[in-house]
DNA sequence: TTGAAAGCGATACCAT
DNA sequence: ATGGTATCGCTTTCAA
């Protein structure tokens, strides 16, 4: 691969001059024939600088990390991320999306330490720790933003606040008279941090209205959901959030081919208001959940890897509200 | 951040030998009392290595990266890119996923080449040209495999023959005798590249039957299916290819309330075979796409990384296979 | 307007 | 068994 040093000979110049002209260095005085030369050899030679080599001169990087461990999450979720990192590019950053399953906190936060990145966006997959944010902080990182349900000490905490929908659901639920509420809390792995906030907040807002609620174990499998379905006589459940739309259509079907009518005997409630489940029939009430844009995200990290120092606005990302179908 | 002089200067010892024990480096011997003095120190001050300083030193880096432009799509994918990771981080690389939307070939390619990977695996989300290979091979990468649809000049391909998906529909619908087939093409983009090959397999089974094959181009919302089934009567078909459930769910029920009986009067047909589409009334028949595990992949990787002149096995990463339920 | 040279952090060769 | 030091590619200050 050539370097700077390969151009700057074939352009006749010095590297200094070389990293100048492609650097449009504002500083710097230097004559049009030159930048052309420099531009055409560079362009010749098929020169592509060094990030590494670069970032280790500067002495930091413009890299945000992002952790995956890449949970089975809807589509909301994606199109965030989406937006998220298209946003930061345009800011100049270098969006590196890092998988780390199977990494604990401070292994995952020394991991990501090594790429010196300037800012860090947990989405919540991986548990960071105090430690951890202290590592990546001392390794130059600017900002370390945790969107998780729950905040960590020393990090900036931007609230997704999954609890709220929860009791989104739970006040839709009580509101339509329903008193005993099932909450479906999947089985696989990796959701604890969506459906523990979630089963909360149903258990919130059914607190001062004296309802009972009842956790309900849940696969996301047709035998799972008979399984359930064989056993709803027993429950004496009127209403059942379903933790999302795809669990609650699972929970549905299984529910009317046992022979339990929707919403007549049971209301069934979902969330994240897919497409899907306005073709089932009843259609399935369920929580919309806005996201503030990733555009609305990055101007955030800007600002905070901008000035550190500053404590970030306590701001919600997530808004929720219940919509009303067929199934409630 | 401490550096590696750092930990030298509080364990008593030179650089030189803070890099032996770090590294166990196996060409040298450190006395047991010096490598605990060493790890005590780097533990103490909390030293993190520096990846770009290593990098640049070693000449190449264990980077492989993974473009993407996150497209929506299913959940074998997810899994499958999960697998991948996993397997390659057991094979102590580095796995960057970059997002890389909204650039075109050769830019993206140049902003890949500033990391200096040692592996590219493009899963055809941004369209690769053989410049953009060339590239990227001058930059360090031993390894660029794309797993698109179609092959790109000089990267090792590795097939994921989308097209087959749609073989597979067609000769499953042929085979029932259906004669006049609908084939859905999203009207999203970032389909294309799937959406496309899907098509030609279905004119590929049609082809020798003398069936006739017609595109439907559907957007993913329900006006869009309503649309569509309304003027189902003039289109005459007596089947359609969903592009997958969804679609094909969506459009399933836009025909149903449309008076259209399924599969009486039209069949359909998705692939994914998610769950979901079992739900339905009737169950949706469905392509099975079964992927090779990202397990497997990551040692095709491994393995061109350590040969990069061996052209790789012409081998076929994805599977599919028809199944019947009662939508066909 | 351009060039020479120092230095970012880690590694590996060559001495001792 | 350990230490000194050149080196990777790039940026930037200082001189010319």
């Amino acid at each position: 691969m050539p370097t700077s040093a390969d151009v700057a000979r074939l352009a006749g110049v010095s590297r200094a001059t070389v990293s100048y002209v492609l650097n449009n260095t504002s500083a710097v005085r230097i004559s049009e024939p030159t930048r052309l030369r420099v531009r055409q050899a560079a362009e010749e030679l098929g020169y592509v600088p060094h990030a590494a080599a670069r970032s280790l001169r500067a002495g930091h990087t413009r890299i945000v990390l992002l952790p995956t461990a890449h949970i089975p999450v809807g589509p909301l979720y994606g199109h965030f991320l989406n937006e998220l990192q298209w946003a930061l590019r345009r800011l100049d950053y270098t969006v590196v999306q890092y998988g780390s399953m199977g990494l604990d906190g401070d292994e995952a936060a020394r991991a990501w330490a090594e790429l010196r990145p300037v800012a860090v966006v947990s989405l919540g997959e991986v548990a960071l720790t105090p430690q951890g944010v202290e590592v990546l902080k001392r390794s130059g990182a600017r900002a370390v933003i945790t969107l998780g349900p729950r905040p960590v000490e020393g990090a900036h905490a931007l609230a997704m606040d999954q609890s709220r929908v929860g009791a989104c659901a739970g006040a839709h639920l009580l509101e339509r008279g329903y008193r005993r509420i099932g909450v479906v809390v999947p089985e696989e792995t990796g959701l604890e941090l969506f459906s523990g906030p979630r089963l909360d907040g149903v258990r919130r807002a059914a607190a001062r209205t004296g309802a009972e609620v009842v956790p309900l174990s849940l696969a996301y499998t047709e035998e799972s959901a008979a399984a359930l379905a064989a056993r709803w006589p027993d429950l004496g459940l009127d209403a059942v959030f379903g933790y999302n739309d795809e669990y609650a259509m699972l929970l549905m079907r299984a529910l009317q081919d046992a022979g339990v009518s929707v919403p007549g005997d049971t209301a069934v409630m979902g969330a994240d208001d897919l497409l899907l489940g306005r073709l089932l029939r009843p259609r399935l009430s369920t929580v919309r959940i806005d996201m503030e844009t990733g555009q609305h995200l990055a101007e955030l990290v800007d600002r905070a890897v901008a000035d550190p120092g500053r404590t970030p606005e306590g701001h919600d990302l997530m808004g929720a509200r219940a919509i009303h179908r067929e199934s409630t």
